[in-house]
DNA sequence: GTCTATACTTGGATAGAC
DNA sequence: GTCTATCCAAGTATAGAC
C-alpha cells in the first residue's frame, strides 16, 4: 500500500499505527477479549509484537485507542442520520441497522472491549467517555420526537436515552454469545412495530395540545 | 453428584470444588476476568493451583461452572418472588433490587464472565442456557401482568422478556463501568414512576374488556 | 521510525510424592 | 484428594541494531 518496496521498513508512523489499531480490532473480533495479546495482534497484522509497545505503550491503551477508534467510525457512519431524527420508528430503524450491518468490522470488537473491562473502574470511565456521544444523540433524538407530548413532561429524557442505549448494548452482547440466536432480529421487528403503533398516538396527542389551551 | 462416598484426606477440604468455586467468582470479581488466572484463582482462595486442574479440567470450565453457581444462587433468591409476579411495578421492584443489592458477590462477576466471551460462540451458548431461566420467568411474568390487555395480543410476550432481560443486563454492564455513575439508580426510579403509571392503565383496559363483548 | 533479539514473568497443565 | 515440583508455552516489555 503506497510503499516502494515491498520490505516492511520505512513505514509511516501514522500508517503503522493504524495498522496496529485495525490488528487489534480483528485480533479482539476473532480470538475474543481474553486471548487478545501483543503477539497475537502482532500476528493478525503480521508485524512485529514490539510495534505494540512503542507506539501504544501497553495493550490496554491500544485497546483503548481501538475502541475509540472503532466508535468514531460508527458514529462518523451514522451520526447525520441520528441527528434527523424525529420519530421513534426512524430511532428503530437506525438501531436495526446499527445491529444487523454484518459487514462492520468493529462492531463485535466494541462489544467485546467494553464487556470485558466491565470490573475496572479506571479503564471504565474512559469507555464511558468515548461511548457518551452516543447517548447524547440518542437523547436528543427523543427529546424531538417526543417532544410536546405529555412524556416529555413525565419521563425524564436522560433516563430514557440511558435505557435506550442499555438496551442496545444488552441486545448486542447476548446476540453475541450465540450467533445463530434470532431473539435479536424478532425483537427489533416488534419495536418496529411497537413504534409504529405509537407514533400515531404520540402525533394525537401532540394534535390534541394544539387543539386544548396554549 | 452423589454416589460412592467422600472422603477427605487432609485440610478443610470439604468441599473444595465450592471453595475453588467462590475463589473464582471473587478473583473476577476484583481482577476483572482479563486477570482471572488458575493461579490467581488459587491466591484469592488460598489453595494450590494444581487443584482447578484436577477438579474441573480447564479454567474455562471452572469459570462455566462458576457461572452456574453464581447464577443458581441467585435465581434461589428471587424465584419465589419472581413466580408471584403479576403487575409490572413488582417487576421493576425486583429489578432493582437485583441491581442495588451491593452485598451480593455473584452479581458483578456474573455479568463480566458472560462479557468475557462475548465473541466465543461455543462458551457463549452454553452461558445463554445458563441465563435462560431468568428468561423464563420474566416471560411468565409479563404474560401475567399482561393477560387480558390489548399488548398481550398485539406484542410478542418472547420478545418483550427478551428486551427486558437485554435491558437489565445492559444496565448492569453500564454500571459497572463507573460505580459512581447513578445513571442505573436514576433510570429505575423513572421505570417505576413509568410502571405506577401504566399498572393502573393497563387495569382499566381489563375492565373495558370485561365491558365489552365476550 | 521500524524491526530483531532477548530478558524476564506469568500462566496452563501434568507427573508423581504424600 | 491434595500438594510440590516442574515443563514449556505464552505473555509483557526493553535494548539496541538497522
Amino acid at each position: 500500500m503506497g510503499g516502494t518496496s515491498e520490505r516492511k521498513s520505512s513505514r509511516s508512523g501514522l500508517e503503522t499505527r493504524d495498522r496496529i489499531i485495525d490488528a487489534a480490532l480483528k485480533t479482539v473480533q476473532v480470538e475474543g477479549l481474553v486471548g487478545t495479546s501483543a503477539r497475537a495482534i502482532a500476528r493478525t497484522g503480521d508485524f512485529n509484537q514490539a510495534l505494540v509497545f512503542y507506539h501504544f505503550g501497553s495493550i490496554e491503551e491500544l485497546l483503548l485507542a481501538a475502541l475509540q477508534r472503532a466508535n468514531d467510525r460508527r458514529i462518523g457512519r451514522f451520526r447525520d442520520r441520528l441527528a434527523s431524527v424525529d420519530d421513534l420508528g426512524e430511532l428503530v430503524a437506525i438501531a436495526t441497522d446499527l445491529h444487523g450491518n454484518v459487514d462492520d468490522p468493529d462492531h463485535p470488537a466494541l462489544v467485546a472491549i467494553v464487556a470485558g473491562w466491565s470490573t475496572n473502574s479506571v479503564v471504565g470511565k474512559r469507555i464511558l467517555e468515548i461511548l457518551r456521544p452516543w447517548d447524547e444523540m440518542v437523547e436528543e433524538a427523543l427529546r424531538r420526537g417526543l417532544a410536546d407530548t405529555p412524556f416529555a413532561q413525565v419521563v425524564p429524557t436522560e433516563d430514557l436515552a440511558h435505557a435506550v442505549s442499555a438496551l442496545f448494548l444488552g441486545i448486542e452482547l447476548m446476540s453475541r454469545l450465540d450467533r445463530s440466536d434470532e431473539r435479536a432480529d424478532s425483537l427489533f421487528r416488534t419495536l418496529a412495530a411497537i413504534a409504529g403503533l405509537a407514533v400515531p398516538m404520540l402525533e394525537a396527542m401532540r394534535n390534541d395540545r394544539l387543539d386544548g389551551p396554549a
